[in-house]
DNA sequence: TTAACGTGTCACCATACAGTGACAATACGG
DNA sequence: CCGTATTGTCACTGTATGGTGACACGTTAA
């Protein structure tokens, strides 16, 4: 009657496996994140990370593919893309905006992006792969070009982006540091003048570049 | 005749030591950067980074206070503040530009900021403190105020600052990643395209919140 | 000359890590 | 029933780390 009782399922201790790397990830951070940490989380010996996924690389790509990351369309456009029929300013706003929320919601995933910034593995590789493809369908749905010319609409796409990185960069100094530029990233308030920013934004542009039915 | 020749000078102990740090932080990043690494790198001995700065923390504090991590107001307005004599639009392009040209040339300062988004530490600290007070001033100085309400006024630093998050963002994935979002972030091609992309928001900027003298 | 101090060297401890080989326990197929 | 493969446990190596105590060398002042 050893403590062996129903122990022996090979998945499920995968899954245990997986399970404890996000958790490892979001309390103690990438740096941390190693055989011996996982498999102490995970109450399991470390020797089966390397038996079920050759090692911690292996395992932390499995944890990559398992997890939804990234948002899908339907989560920023809505589910009947009712966002690509408003005019373009608000479009842009709304669009950015719904990037943000889903970031926020995606504590590590932000871990993730972070550590990208700090260090190539597996698992930040194939992310920025699956990101670089899911914002160039963004872009093409969000359709950006009014009726101006095709350059002006590269520059508002390449600006669009900008934005979007600045809000990355945001969420990710918010999990840390509570401002950045006089913005405060705790409250709801600074987040507010965040989006109003991003309205002024999508004010701007539509005068620069009128939409071509205006 | 041991090799303990002209070895007998703190001061040149802890300069070597400081550079050490710089060199390992460059090549190997903040990750490896302690007490053995740095006391190899600069062919000394451990223990006297903790007689000499209490320990690795220490080091690194001086050493951030040692070099020139960030750009001083001169660097990013010019000797004589012409920059601030530009029409609004163009005051906001040259800014965010000059800030883009300087984080460019100092890629210890980028290193330093990306660990700042996964870790705390004194060196980050310090860092994010001086950035704070830098940027409060820069905001200042430029006084991006035109006639418009003062909301919108707030909104346009909100959304400089905004933007300017966004080049920091590209910078620090242009270490590792040779794009995002479309955009090339290893060419100048790609940063030509940014840098249109700035020139749109200031022309932007300047039709919603024209200039009080206009 | 001698004693105290600053500087640097060395050996050592405890800890944590990645990775591996040997073995016990269980399930499964003949 | 037995043999084999799978699953899990355990003990171990080698290496790297942060940190400390003891000591050797050189300088300086009494």
């Amino acid at each position: 009657m050893t403590p062996a009782d129903t122990n022996r399922d090979r998945s499920k201790t995968e899954q245990k496996l997986v399970e404890a790397v996000g958790r490892v990830l979001a309390r103690d951070g990438f740096e941390r994140c190693g055989v011996n940490a996982v498999a102490r989380e995970a109450k399991v010996d470390k020797v089966l990370i390397y038996r079920y996924f050759a090692g911690m690389p292996g395992l932390l790509k499995t944890y990559g593919e398992s997890s939804n990351f990234w948002p899908t369309q339907a989560e920023i456009l809505g589910e009947e893309r009712q966002v690509l029929r408003l005019p373009q300013g608000e479009r842009l706003e709304a669009i950015v905006m719904a990037i943000l929320e889903a970031l926020r919601k995606r504590p590590q995933t932000l871990t993730i992006m972070a550590w990208e910034l700090v260090q190539r593995n597996p698992l930040t590789e194939s992310l920025a792969q699956v990101r670089e493809s899911w914002s160039r369908e963004l872009t093409q749905e969000a359709s950006l070009h009014p009726g101006a010319s095709p350059e002006q609409a590269e520059d508002a796409v390449a600006l669009a982006n900008l934005v979007v990185a600045g809000l990355q960069y945001l969420l990710l100094r918010a999990r840390t540091v509570s401002e950045y530029g006089g913005l405060s990233l705790q409250d709801d308030a600074g987040w507010q003048r965040i989006r109003r920013a991003i309205r002024l934004l999508g004010q701007g542009l539509e005068n620069v570049m009128p939409e071509d039915t205006a």
